[in-house]
DNA sequence: GCCAACGTTGGC
DNA sequence: GCCAACGTTGGC
């Protein structure tokens, strides 16, 4: 069964607009240099998988769009590059620490649905998103809240 | 294994 | 820019 996911991206480095401007409408979602996210990219994630596309560290902060994984996961290539900001000398190659999937543009939402909005939906107050502290970059959706976040668009 | 110091995330 | 929250590092 498909699991849906929030993706989280600074839009000053790469937001849903760059993703949809790719030709391929797809990208690797480097960088991501966390456990728990990692172990979700790649031991938990589908191809087909949906996820929101999340803005964050910047004005509005929020959901504004839906992607679908589009690969399984594999070795993030940046923690290999020296000349990366993301290079870290301790994936070795043989043995990577670091995996990443590739996601494809599906659409933009017709607004964006502020944190602030959703933090005001008693049916949301249990997501991961919402948590406090909570700092991933790579979380689950449950359905309802999938579903849920959708009829607010 | 504990925990203080430090770095990062990310909302505000 | 501030700062709360949290993860990681490393000395012991």
């Amino acid at each position: 069964m498909a699991n849906y996911w929030l993706m989280k991206s600074e839009p000053g480095e790469f937001s849903i607009d760059d993703l949809r401007a790719r030709r391929s409408r797809t990208e690797p979602w480097d960088g991501v240099r966390n456990y728990q996210a990692r172990n979700m990219m790649r031991d938990e994630m589908r191809p087909g998988d949906q996820a929101f596309f999340y803005h964050s560290a910047c004005e509005e902060p929020g959901i504004v769009g839906i992607v679908k994984i589009a690969s399984e996961a594999y070795p993030d290539p940046t923690a290999f590059d020296p000349q990366d900001k993301h290079y870290d000398p301790k994936s070795d190659p043989d043995d990577p620490r670091w995996f990443l999937v590739d996601v494809k543009f599906v659409r933009k939402l017709g607004r964006t649905i502020g944190l602030r909005e959703l933090r005001g939906h008693d049916a949301l107050a249990d997501m991961v998103l919402l948590r406090r502290g909570n700092r991933l970059s790579v979380m689950p959706v449950s359905a309802e809240h999938w579903n849920y976040i959708l009829g607010l668009e």
